[in-house]
DNA sequence: CCGTATTCTCTACATTCATAGAATAACAAT
DNA sequence: ATTGTTATTCTATGAATGTAGAGAATACGG
């Protein structure tokens, strides 16, 4: 009998090939042949993993939306009101190298996005469990029904996509101390209108 | 002596058609001959003018920018404070088909720029433009050297920037009086924190 | 050590596309 | 009209790359 592979986690190791390889070079450098190499295979070694190239992508974009979900879970849900929102953001909010990555990754992926609706009905799924999410920690913060929830909601859902684009067009400008900031300065906010 | 045509106003015909095919159809389905074609003429015509296609899709990034910069410039530097805050606001944000459009050419751009050092310049440049026109105005609203102006107007110019994504990418859920809602929010703060 | 099922390599093909450049057309001045 | 210069067309070329698939390599049970 032959060498057996175990198909999920061959696929699990090229996406995360991937996505490194995504952040690193961008996706417009991204041809199957050096992506097989950087992943330790030769030209057509990927195929029976994934089919075509628009497979691999949507495969690595669901893994990044996943890991981020992922951090939130384990960090946010079991917190309430301000402070589940503020590990909330802390998690979404590129402070450190790995998160820098993800940001870079879901330009790419926006950028992708505009011509293929798939992409942004994923997105969109995406950004309905952030609101959910939000307005349960706004609910318990400011109480049900609060008038200005739902722009608090949304604009703080618009700063942190702003700050995923911002931080990895103009890094000097956008350190992660001055990120943690301005998610303060929105925290106090909430405080202010209560 | 020959037909004489003027190259400027020809490059800048070009860019127009160029920059509403971004809009319409994304960067990716951006060629040449298509382009060509869709701005009256065959397939090497534009060469004389844009001698390459990253030459073509910097000069249309370029016109894009000037075009919001000109409308801030006629719309908001006669005003002071908060009104023109307000009017650069709505100068950027995406309320109108064409505001749209830029949204989406600002998406494709950014996408280009992770990979282009050039390209994120001319972005920073932009960013810092702005920043120092929401200095200006935060200093008259609030005074000079309030403690979070800093965190203020950084914050607001990630709002500007994920409502670009936003607007672009999840329409039914970021609709252009949400939006104004959401700028409505962030200028009523201004007053809680003076 | 052999046979077989599976994995992987490697070459080949088809397509897309930017770019070059020769050929042609358009035009103004003489 | 003729001519010379510029503008434009059109065909060709070469590079890049996704995809296919034959065959080699591999690993494991007998």
């Amino acid at each position: 009998m032959p060498k057996i592979v175990d198909h999920d986690q061959r696929r699990q190791e090229i996406v995360e090939v991937t996505w490194r390889f995504i952040a690193r070079e961008g996706i417009d450098k991204l041809n199957l042949r050096d992506l097989a190499a950087a992943a330790g295979y030769s030209n057509g070694a990927l195929k029976p993993y994934f089919p075509t190239r628009d497979a691999l992508l949507e495969a690595t974009f669901n893994f990044v939306a996943d890991a981020t979900n992922k951090r939130v879970e384990a960090n946010a849900m079991r917190l309430r009101g301000a402070l589940a929102i503020e590990a909330f953001a802390c998690e979404v909010l590129p402070l450190d190298e790995l998160r820098i990555n993800e940001a870079r990754i879901a330009v790419h992926f926006w950028n992708l996005a505009l011509a293929e609706p798939e992409l942004a009905a994923a997105n969109a799924a995406t950004m309905d469990q952030w609101r959910t999410w939000l307005d349960r920690w706004l609910g318990q913060e400011l109480g049900e029904r609060h008038a200005q929830a739902t722009f608090v909601r949304d604009s703080l859902i618009n700063f942190l996509m702003g700050a995923q684009v911002s931080s990895v067009l103009d890094m000097a400008a956008n350190s992660g101390q001055s990120l943690v900031d301005q998610l303060k300065y929105h925290l106090q906010m909430l405080n202010r209108i209560k």
